[in-house]
RNA sequence: CGGGACGUGGCGCAGCUUGGUAGCGCGGUUGCUUUGGGAGCAAUAGGUCGCAGGUUCAAAUCCUGUCGUCCCGACCA
């Protein structure tokens, strides 16, 4: 392609609503341009771009034995009704009526849809393992879009959904998926984690999200670098020291602590206070049902970890009126001592998160606004109704695994893969029948790739001061020709014969036969980030040209005649 | 949904406090010069100041409402 043809509307200066760097580059370089929020219009090389990232995607999708469908994007709302997932999706659907009034729903995700198709389908062991997979337009009503390409509200996925007869199967198609994704990911050039994740509103038991570092990611990874655990904080479990209390049969004792608050401050106004001697009680509501959550003093709820322990599908920090109604006290007196979840009290549940164990002579509020217990022992004083993993881990921690400091970072998460079992297949009655002539239902899983995120990702992770640095497998041209001085008529022949002759060798070439001012050329070219440059300059008489690297701004001389036969090694055989 | 900011030629912004002729840079067009890192000079086109209502002799500017966009949070495959 000539740019001079080429619809590439760079700008010189960054958009004032971009301040993520994928977001303000892919509007700089004339990728992009927005609609409305979160809603991007892909211009000509962002959409050679997106069918790069979706050839690789396809490429190892077929070869895990995937099957390319199309599904519609425009769902009967009935469906989503039978799985019972417009109640848990309901806000984040588009939703629309037909003329006739009947109720349709914009897919957010296709289980549903391809459930729909296996059940009707599928009636054998003998037909499984089936894996299934499509690109399609996921739309999604956010509750803030932002970030360009990073987080929209109607995008590209590659979603896939395995079925198989049993769990052992499962594991397999899972597998399978896994090993294709770190391909996929390691072709575009990606650095990526693999982390266990928590399976959220997909349901399903088991999940891994491939996730790239990056401080414009929305996600918080917990990584050891001793031994490579590597979990979403929703789901990372870190060891905690024991902690031998002194005095362990200290009894229980009301004191007074006038207009102390917060854990920090009842540390600074008593030694014994110590925030790791210190029970942190937090009221929330699960599906509208007050429960009581008591941590250490320095540790901290993950509200995620908190609403997969109670499989609910609503859980929020109490109000103040419903704590003081509850609890008698207002938030910063408050404790688990004496709370009776039986016999009509408000509070349903009282959770003790583990760091807890076997603590006494522990200090907590009184439930009476301006005292506190101290002496408290918790299997002595505390009435637990469950036990379990509910602190979101910081850095600095210990690793469950290797005993080696943890490390919390930013990160952005590209796929996603999930063990969904018999979530759907039970719900929506879809069955195969085993060798025994018994029904069971089909075991699911389920697998997607945001694709313009993924591009965006790449962007993140590999730009400069001048601009995008694309990974060669994903740049929209392999190269440029750029002919400084266009106007030059030996000059802008050589780059006419040299553009015809990389294409005739499967290169995929931008020649820049704009008559522009050297300088303007050079900046536009740096910013669009191919990954390689041919300057036909000055050195032509000589039968010289420059080939430049995009990444590092090496140069070299080359003699023309040689090009072809530099590039089939260099760009063919990178590739 | 809560908090904050912003809507003025294609892009980036000033003007608003103190009401009266709408301005700058980039970009566009034309001409001349220039040609290895976002050129110079000259000329020229382009704006219902988001929208609606109100106050006023007079509104980009003051008031009310509304729509939109971005950021933080809540939230979220």
């Amino acid at each position: 392609m000539r740019w001079s043809q080429l619809f590439i509307p760079t700008l010189k200066e960054d958009p004032a609503a971009a301040e993520t760097a994928s977001h303000k580059l892919l509007m700089r370089a004339g990728y992009i341009r927005p609609l409305g929020s979160g809603i991007y219009s892909l211009l000509p090389l962002a959409q050679k771009v997106r069918l790069k990232v979706i050839n690789i995607i396809r490429e190892e999708m077929n070869a895990i034995g995937g099957q390319e469908f199309v599904l519609p994007a425009l769902h009967p709302t009935e469906l989503w009704e039978e799985s019972g997932r417009l109640g848990t999706m309901g806000d984040i659907m588009f939703r629309l009526k037909d003329r006739k009034g009947a109720e349709l729903v914009l897919g957010v995700t296709h289980e549903e849809i391809f459930t729909s198709i296996a059940r009707n389908a599928l009636s054998s062991y003998r037909q499984v393992p089936q894996i299934w997979y499509q690109f399609q337009t996921k739309f999604r009503d956010e509750l803030r879009p932002k970030s360009g390409l990073l987080r929209v509200r109607e995008f590209t996925m590659k979603d896939s959904y395995s079925f198989d007869v049993d769990a052992e199967g499962l594991d397999k198609s899972f597998d399978l998926h896994k090993a294709a994704y770190e391909r996929i990911f390691t072709r575009a050039g990606l650095d990526f984690v693999a982390v266990e994740a928590s399976s959220g509103a997909m349901g399903g038991s088991a999940s891994t999200e491939f996730m790239v570092l990056t401080d414009a990611g929305e996600d918080l990874v917990v990584l050891c670098r001793g031994c490579g655990y590597a979990a979403n904080v929703e789901k990372a479990v870190a060891a905690f020291e024991t902690i031998e209390s002194k005095n362990a049969h200290a009894s229980l004792e009301k004191f007074p602590t006038p207009g102390l608050k917060t854990v920090e401050q009842l540390a600074n106004f008593a030694d014994f206070a110590a925030t790791k001697n210190q029970i942190k009680t937090l009221v929330y509501a699960a599906d509208d049902e007050l429960v009581l959550v008591l941590l250490r003093g320095d540790h901290e709820l993950n509200t995620t970890k908190l609403t997969d322990f109670l499989g609910a599908e609503n859980v929020r920090a109490a109000e103040d009126q419903e704590i003081f109604s509850a609890m008698g006290a207002h938030a910063g007196s408050l404790g688990g001592v004496g709370v009776k979840t039986s016999n009509g009290g408000k509070i349903k549940k009282v959770f003790l998160d583990n760091a807890l164990k076997g603590r006494s002579n522990m200090v907590t509020g009184a439930n009476d606004d301006d005292f506190h217990y101290k002496g408290v022992s918790i299997e002595r004083d505390i009435e637990a109704s469950a036990w379990g993993d509910f602190r979101g881990v910081k850095t600095g921690d210990m690793c469950i695994k290797c005993g080696g400091a943890l490390a919390v970072e930013k990160s952005l998460e590209i796929g996603h893969i999930f063990k969904l079992g018999t979530r759907y297949s039970t719900t929506m009655n879809a069955h195969v029948l085993i060798a025994s002539g018994e029904k069971t239902p089909i075991m699911m899983g389920s697998y997607g790739i945001g694709v313009e995120r993924l591009m965006a990702a790449a962007v993140e992770r590999s730009h400069d001061k001048k601009g995008i640095i694309w990974p060669k497998s994903l740049a929209p041209y392999d190269v440029i020709v750029n002919v400084i001085n266009s106007a030059e008529e030996e000059a802008l022949a050589a780059g006419e014969k040299l553009y015809a002759e990389l294409r005739a060798a499967g290169i995929e070439v931008l020649l820049d036969d704009r008559a522009e001012r050297p300088g303007f050329k050079f900046a536009d070219n740096d910013l669009i980030g191919i990954p390689l440059r041919v300057n036909i300059g000055k050195k032509l008489k000589d039968g010289i040209v420059e080939l430049v690297e995009r990444a590092t701004g090496e140069n070299k001389d080359v003699p023309i005649h040689n090009l072809v036969d530099v590039f089939k090694q260099n760009v063919t055989g990178a590739l």
